[in-house]
DNA sequence: TTTT
DNA sequence: TTTT
């Protein structure tokens, strides 16, 4: 059924990158949407846009996005849910992109990640561990996903197609 | 910034319509959109996405649509929390409908509640108590919203635009 | 760059189905879209939208759309020009459907012709001859595209990824 | 019915801008949106996807983007048809934006054009001569839309709400 | 807490 | 050249 979603916004954080126990990457960011409007206060808010990409964009996003970074997600959204400390479920919304298109204009940034999403080619990068060492934030592959205390592992179910 | 979420789905339950202090109509409903593909079970999933909509088109969604009616949204991404009755504060991701389109084939069914999205009608229904009668579902103003036991109120400040 | 288009609407005839000269095959549609608000006649005007979709959903598409059929389209536009009989030059703007949504209540109508559009699987009717005889829109792979007279054929290099 | 257009891309020209005769201003501009895919010879293309916007941002249109800015536009697909100076009728696809977003990272450039878009508000620049000074694009308002020797005036028909 |  |  439709579902589809386009958001241009900024990252609040730098990108996430993981790795499921296959050695598919899996990175995760928020996108700060500002609204067109203001509310009664005459202020300008934002949403806050939870967004994962998954393989050779992974590692785009992690390579050439940070904090501030100007970005544009086309993706679906998708709903799950997992059993948090005190046994409480906890429901998640987020974007899951199909490409992520870096509007940022400076030099490397100015580029698109989206190449591989349509496409059949294989992800070069899978399982390249060297990868890991360009961007601080990419965390061992047995870490655990979204981990906010959250103890949920990275599963290779997870993985949109 | 751009935010725009187009779905199709089913509606889990009938909607929820409930007034603002002011009288505004707003709608609540979940819709179940499945997933294109399969999981790893060749299981084939959905997502179970909240909507939202207000004024002429929340009367029409609570008057129109029900559980398991096909139904189109063109909307955006909003994303609010509120504290939980333990203190904790809950994340809170939902689609705010600009227009819904009714996909039922069904006579009456087979409407469009979109007109007042864009346009600057008024919206008649307003106040109108008497809608309240028409669908069991249509809770009193001072109802809270979303009330899984939140205890939240819907508030004017709500109000997309 | 970010190119998304969402639409719902009914066939304004059969899908025209053709196949390039390696046998992919191709579909194409046109999609009246229903306005939601009226001109200064108080009508209620439609949008007229030519469609395309490739490979095995172009099939499905043959398959099961007919004129009136409400379909959803969920893909980019495209732009794009050739050479008419006189020598002018024609612009052309359709929607490159990367899936397809049957949205007719009725028995097999209720699919969704989206699988293959993100995913990797063959197209298993690619080149599968028998299947023009299921539908009599069908025509010979090496008819031209799009043939209101304009002589312009199919070619391999339209093929979206 | 849905119909939903999300684009990113950059102005092929500076915008043109004109008023009906009841002096509605309308801005008329061309998005190149670079594909992410390759053709056969190994190329990147485009799509060259003409848009509309109507009041007040076409006033900020006007007077904040320029041939090359990066600019994203929602909107819907219309579809119209005018007689060609030899007979012929020419059929036009184009995007009517609600909204469109200044992506250039510059000073004022990076506003945003859609407050009005979804907003009951007043148009504050309407009828107002004055702007017609500030962009050298901006025409009489009795000029011909889309004058490509097409000989069209605009009409207040064609204002979408 | 989920729809056909 | 247009659909319910």
């Amino acid at each position: 059924m439709l579902n589809r979603v386009v958001l241009v916004g900024r990252l609040t954080k730098d990108p996430d990158l993981r790795y499921t126990p296959n050695g598919v990457p899996v990175a995760t960011f928020t996108l700060a949407v500002n609204r067109t409007f203001t509310n009664q206060m005459g202020e300008r808010e934002a949403d806050f846009i939870n967004c994962v990409v998954w393989r050779r964009q992974a590692e785009n996003v992690a390579n050439y996005l940070k904090k501030g970074s100007l970005a544009g997600v086309d993706g679906r959204l998708q709903t799950r849910s997992y059993e948090a400390q005190d046994g409480r479920r906890v429901y998640v919304t987020e974007v899951v992109a199909d490409s992520v298109q870096f509007l940022e204009p400076k030099s490397a940034s100015s580029r698109d990640a989206s190449s591989s999403a349509y496409g059949n080619q294989p992800t070069p990068f899978e399982n390249d561990r060297q990868n890991q060492q360009r961007n601080p934030n990419i965390e061992r592959e047995t870490d655990p996903f979204f981990d906010d205390g959250q103890q949920i592992d990275i599963s290779d179910d997870d993985l949109p197609f």
